[in-house]
DNA sequence: CGACCCATTGACAGGAATCAATCTGCGTGG
DNA sequence: CCACGCAGATTGATTCCTGTCAATGGGTCG
């Protein structure tokens, strides 16, 4: 379907798919900039890998800011079950779309640095503010789409495409410290399958046939080397039908 | 695991369930009455059933406030697969949570009247007035909530769970029109189907076996007798422990 | 160097998708 | 008013993907 071979000819298309990514992230960036100044009275804790910083259901008293590594934020439903329903990069915001309580737990991935506002004082400043105003209302939209496109992820995409999905987006968001085609993949697998409505051995298995493919390959547990842009994209299921076709074709001969 | 048998015994418990439920929608009830008063403005216009009032990636020129009737959100991906995000119903603003684009494409389920306002004149009145600001926050943080939770339904939950999960959330909703006992559900198989993640035959074959266990019993394609509210409730997985216990030890003699 | 955790791999089972054949409700037209 | 036709819904047979259970492998840290 989609052949290793493809990979000279379709290159450029890659850097451009890649790039269009970054820029639609711009806006929310964007956001967070301004809003992030807002954090900046406050000293940055330290946050070791695992431990929690706010627990679904308790009252969202603080805001947080994650300045630096991965955080996760999921629900327990029923019996233990754990659903990321998302992770969190440098600069991103914390709890801005709650009201009263954490709808969520926010553990780290990696050890993180964070800064954290009181609910109240950010409030207060968005609500003065008129030039904040924009840029939060900015940021809860962009949440909502990443909600929307993670609905669309578990309600359509096979156990291929989610991974796929998953990668492609980590890819697009570019982490400083990579080497140039390395991938910094800094959570479980655990963490992944709980974030794409699958179990651990289904995505271990679909990574496996990927590097088979030479789409990607895994370079320890926490890296993976990224050979196939192009057909990574079009495998993750939400590409246009025209790099589809192209796909295709060039995979053909 | 729940049979019909505690029907009576569980009577008060379920009626305290919807309940809560019921309360639980007030603030966004409330939210939607403030802003609501920005819609008063418009005549109300009909939309046959089917009709679509917006389109997906079409910019975002006019916010929408669902006066009577159901309308479905959804977005087409890869090949006609159709996700519907969300139904709207009486009292709903739709595209609320927009800034450029519709991220979906709004279609009627049902004949509709519908009110609508300017992006621009809804985005000035509510950045002029203090009282609306918490309003439109409100209304966000609960869309927000609702994606989380078929966030959850999809990635854990079994077709039986999905299917109960859905209709409780409609009892919880009560419609004017209905008769005692009997829900109005004006979406068809495949709406149903694709808001929950699953294909036509499976919501049938589910219902099916629900009506042979007396959970409920369909009525026409469109109406449910809601049998045994408890025991839907606690099929749909995301009942309490203790609510879990109580319908196994009453099932039990 | 060994113990432990995490990941991979394999065998198998089960639930939902798919394909296909009725069936049913509902509107239409004679 | 009834027969007809059609879209939507149900039911059945089968396949396939993913989950589950179990064993092995490999990297990391003491």
């Amino acid at each position: 379907m989609c052949r290793p071979t493809m990979r000279n000819t379709t290159m450029l298309m890659q850097k451009n798919q890649v790039f269009e990514h970054a820029e639609m992230t711009n806006e929310t960036i964007d956001a967070g900039q301004s809003l992030s100044a807002l954090f900046l009275i406050s000293a940055t804790e330290l946050v070791p890998a695992g431990r929690a910083i706010c627990w679904e259901g308790d009252e969202a008293k603080h805001l947080f800011q994650l300045v630096e590594g991965v955080i996760r934020l999921y629900r327990i439903v029923g019996d233990g079950r754990r659903v990321i329903t998302a992770f969190q990069f440098a600069g991103d915001l914390i709890g801005a779309s709650l009201q009263s309580d954490f709808l969520f737990t926010a553990e780290a991935v990696t050890d993180c640095k964070i800064r954290r506002v009181s609910r109240k004082s950010f409030h207060d400043e968005v609500t003065r503010s008129n030039a904040l105003h924009p840029s939060y209302i900015s940021l809860l939209c962009h949440e909502m789409t990443a909600a929307h496109e993670q609905m669309v992820l578990l309600s359509k995409k096979n156990a291929e495409e989610r991974l796929c999905s998953f990668i492609a987006k980590l890819v697009s968001r570019r982490n400083p410290q990579a080497r140039q085609g390395v991938l910094r993949v800094p959570m479980s697998r655990q963490d992944i399958a709980d974030h794409l409505g699958l179990t651990i051995e289904t995505v271990s298995r679909t990574l496996t046939k990927l590097a088979s493919r030479n789409v990607v390959i895994p370079e320890g547990r926490h890296d993976l080397r990224i050979v196939n842009l192009a057909c990574l994209t079009q495998l993750s299921g939400d590409a246009d039908d025209f790099l589809e076709e192209s796909c295709h074709r060039v995979s053909l001969h």
